[in-house]
DNA sequence: AACTATTTATAAGA
DNA sequence: TTCTTATAAATAGTT
């Protein structure tokens, strides 16, 4: 979009390649607000330049907010919760840890690349969504068991209404039946697929 | 940069916000790969939609050897389930990146410190179990609807059944009744409304 | 998903 | 850096 095409490659020429990161980093992150904004999206920017500095936009609010809404009363429901689910989820957390660990242990911390964090913020998204899954796949199985016989309930019900019903127009007009008794029965293996 | 100046603020119609949104997220993650290729820079962008779909770029090979690490039958199922559980999980989890970057904005990352890091290493234990806690509470309160509606349904069923067996025995007995008519079909509003 | 009239981003130059 | 401007690119509304 300037004066010539310029072809998507490593801008040799450092100056220029400075110039372009600067124009285009404020581009994008603009482009990266104004997505937020118009669609109601959740947008999160990171970009480090080659020298090291690092820029960033991302849409709502912080993580002090959420900590202080749930409060200290909370941290012991955490712990609890932590060791009942531990079997679950700590497989991936603790991948997660020690690989936090090892990106830092034995390695003065000053030294800690730009691209290390950006690799780390990664993998802790990455846990977090197979914690999620595994979570939510075993929570998801027992919902499941417990709908499929709130169905079966719903289903006994509904035959054991209509044979109420007929038993009791039998009984109201005292005899005449346009079935036999035996037939309701009979009938029963008729209607239940109709009942969903 | 279309047919007419577009002003920066929630596009309300849906399916405009939805076209406008597919259109401008390919359009952003492209312009975060050109500067990362151009400028030779590290450039992380993710997306969520308001439905919960996640998208990202992120230069170098860091998410693909992460998701070959976890394997890629994990990989439809995050993108499954970021859809499904994003009001849920969501937040956090956003949250949680924004503090990672303001750990990091305007600061020279090789100054991060030693105490920085241990501190963000245990903001995200803190939002991993914040966000395990939230999906708890609401998946136990779908269980425990379910639960309810069970007993509910069982309760119905065996007052059902028992009028059953009492109108059973009246037929079969031709007319002996220990209730009147009448007093079963008031009872039987009252069962009804248990169905749903 | 394609089209196209416009707006927007930006490459080069100052 | 910042501004200017010619031009490339993105995209809003439309089909």
């Amino acid at each position: 979009m300037g004066r010539k095409k310029l072809e998507i490659k490593r801008i040799e020429n450092k100056s220029s390649r400075q110039i372009t990161f600067s124009k285009r980093r404020n581009g994008l992150i603009e482009k990266a607000r104004q997505l937020s904004v118009l669609c109601d999206a959740s947008v999160a920017l990171l970009v480090v330049s080659a020298s090291g500095k690092l820029y960033s936009f991302s849409s709502g609010d912080n993580l002090v907010k959420i900590l202080d809404r749930y409060g200290k009363q909370h941290a012991d429901d955490l712990k609890a919760l932590d060791i009942q689910s531990k079997a679950l989820n700590y497989g991936p957390h603790h991948e997660l840890l020690e690989l936090v660990e090892s990106k830092l242990v034995g390695s003065n911390v000053n030294n800690v690349s730009a691209d290390t964090l950006v690799q780390l913020e990664e993998h802790l998204g990455t846990a977090l969504s197979v914690t999620r899954a595994k979570k939510k796949e075993l929570m998801l199985k027992l919902v499941e068991n417990l709908k499929e016989k709130e169905k079966l309930l719903k289903e006994e019900n509904q035959v054991l209404a209509s044979q109420m019903k007929r038993n009791h127009h039998v009984g109201a007009e005292a005899e005449m039946e346009t079935s036999p008794a035996g037939q309701i029965s009979d009938n029963l293996p008729v209607t239940l697929p109709l009942l969903n």
